[in-house]
DNA sequence: AAAGAGTATGTGTTCGAACACATTTTTATC
DNA sequence: GATAAAAATGTGTTCGAACACATACTCTTT
């Protein structure tokens, strides 16, 4: 009863040819009004799947998908994407799907702007890219647009009108996330959230982690504690952070809503940290060795090798089987303690 | 330069036929020693991979996979396998996979018997199955192995020497890692561990979380916890669980070792909850509801659906790619808490 | 040297969908 | 109603690998 159909059955089932059930399926070329709908009606009623595998084996198309992401030389966060890149490539070689990835750096819009006019300018059927610096990214979407190239975006959100489509977390649901697990491990004294970047834009979305961390507080009845939150540039990071714990006596916890945790944890006397409740993001290995020696308690995985590997094969997808792309396609905020780390590196 | 080779290439270039280059492929047919030398070198030269398209569009054969678990309807923590499995038939189905279920009733091993006999009957091509009653599974195996059936198993490890296929938890690390999360969120007290189950088998193997949690106490250095372990039947539940907790009066913690820590916390009155923290195992909805009333701090996502997809991928591809099946496959210990919990169901 | 067996190699069809091309049917125009 | 143009539909080839079948070549054996 699953059985498999062809187009060939539809035709027989139809009582047409093969090359009229190949045209209604693709709107290409004249079909009767009248055959259109009586196939219309077959396909649906079996719900007909063409063979993927013939499918790509006789089309000698070949689907470029660019990948624009920061240098994961420059910022470590990055590399895990190169994994996911390589799972889509390996899976999908068959299928005549070529990736090509393009790197800017994380600090520079100009390199990111650089780095999109060249993808932009080899044509690629596809790209996906981190929206990391937001004026430049629309101007970017703009131009995606006007090549009707497809894309999709990852790591954060951007806030824009067009429409587009997202891969990543949920940044508000993430910083709940935290505020659970913060609540649980600490007792009354104040909690403060760091933020620690010196792009713009970045910060904007480091908001909304906060405010997930601070809305998770404020909907329980009992208020222990008081929460504050500072941005820091990392360089003044020592120097900030003493200020903060001179003005500040009873901090029990830490929010850290980027990957910098382990920066902030190193200017850190242990005296102090013993009494501390930290918890950062992303498994990069400095983080990994903290956690391991319960410098850190919880680290929040936002996987971006997981990222990068649903963003494409949405793409993959979409150019393969049709299949819609969704506007926001959220990834689980994974939960990351000493021992169960190394399934997700 | 990453041009792609067919047979056709191979065989201009080697100056034979394609049907002699197929026959050096396959090792079948008879081909002269001096052609076959100079057809592998080639081979070897361009790293010549056969295009899977084309392969699996021809070849019909079918791959019938039959996959053997407890019935959902008597045990709600398998149904997520279903989803796993309806994935795997989805993304292959084109590759002439079929799968087929059978189910067995968990509390009896007679039908675990007369399934895994059925399922044997109808001599699939590859068997991927929870070993539940390790004699029997043991029997099971080597009926498979003489049949020359390609088998996987999941959920559960068997302790066997027979060389055989594992996907599911660590057991033991996941042991370690409530024990972790129990550390953190609880002061001194005694910690108790439960096991509720009445299958033998079964409860060697929460042995091994039991384990790993004791081992995590034991390697730190100040022991503020005592740990004691119960094994519970579930149809006497209030008078076990009141009897412990009149035995010892500065409990803090339970760790409960199966999906049942619904059945346990239903039986506790809500003024002993409030100074309990509580971490028991999977994403029931019965689970998940005390997780959102915090009743239940964390929860441990064993993920069936992913045991079964990646079960079944290992044995898919075994066939499709020629690709070796691993020893053990261990999943992710996913933690769950009442903020993340929606991405994983 | 012819017949036959065994070995080595070549050819042709197939899988299901895509698409170019061929053919038939309908419609418009005089 | 003949003819051309347009519309509708049918047929045949192709993608790359698998495999059945056909053919060619080699070596015995009489």
């Amino acid at each position: 009863m699953n059985k498999k159909h062809t187009i060939k059955d539809i035709a027989k089932l139809a009582g047409v040819s093969t090359g009229t059930v190949d045209r209604v399926l693709h709107n290409r070329g004249r079909v009767s009004e009248e055959v259109k709908t009586k196939v219309n009606a077959i396909l649906k009623e079996i719900d007909f799947q063409p063979n993927i595998i013939a499918r790509s084996l006789k089309s000698n198309k070949i689907i470029n998908i660019a990948v624009l992401l920061p240098d994961p030389k420059l910022d470590a966060f990055w590399s895990p994407c190169l994994k996911g890149i390589k799972k889509i490539q390996k899976e999908y070689k068959s299928f005549n799907v070529i990736l090509k990835t393009y790197y800017f750096d994380p600090l520079d819009n100009q390199s990111f702007l650089n780095s999109s006019d060249l993808v932009i300018s080899e044509k690629p059927d596809a790209v996906l890219f981190t929206p990391f610096f937001s004026k430049e990214s629309k101007q970017i979407l703009h131009q995606l647009n006007e090549l009707n190239i497809v894309y999709g975006t990852f790591n954060n959100p951007i806030f824009s009108n067009a429409i587009s489509n997202f891969t990543g977390p949920d940044l508000y649901k993430s910083g709940r996330v935290a505020a659970r697990l913060m609540d649980l491990i600490t007792k009354d004294g104040k909690i403060i959230i760091l933020h620690i970047d010196e792009n713009y834009e970045n910060a904007t979305y480091m908001q909304k982690k906060e405010l997930g961390f601070r809305d998770y507080f404020n909907m329980k009845d009992e208020s222990k504690n008081k929460i504050l939150a500072y941005n820091l540039k990392h360089t003044e990071l020592e120097k900030s952070i003493g200020s903060i714990f001179s003005e500040h006596s009873d901090i029990c916890g830490l929010f850290i809503t980027t990957s910098k945790a382990h920066q902030v944890i190193n200017v850190i006397s242990d005296d102090i940290l013993k009494h501390l409740s930290i918890i950062g993001y992303d498994l990069l290995e400095d983080n990994i060795k903290l956690l391991k020696s319960n410098k850190l308690q919880f680290l929040i995985n936002q996987n971006p090798e997981k990222m990068v590997y649903n963003g494409l094969l949405q793409l993959v997808e979409f150019f393969l089987i049709k299949k819609d792309i969704p506007q926001t396609n959220y990834i689980p905020i994974e939960i990351i303690n000493s021992e169960n780390f190394e399934y997700y590196v």
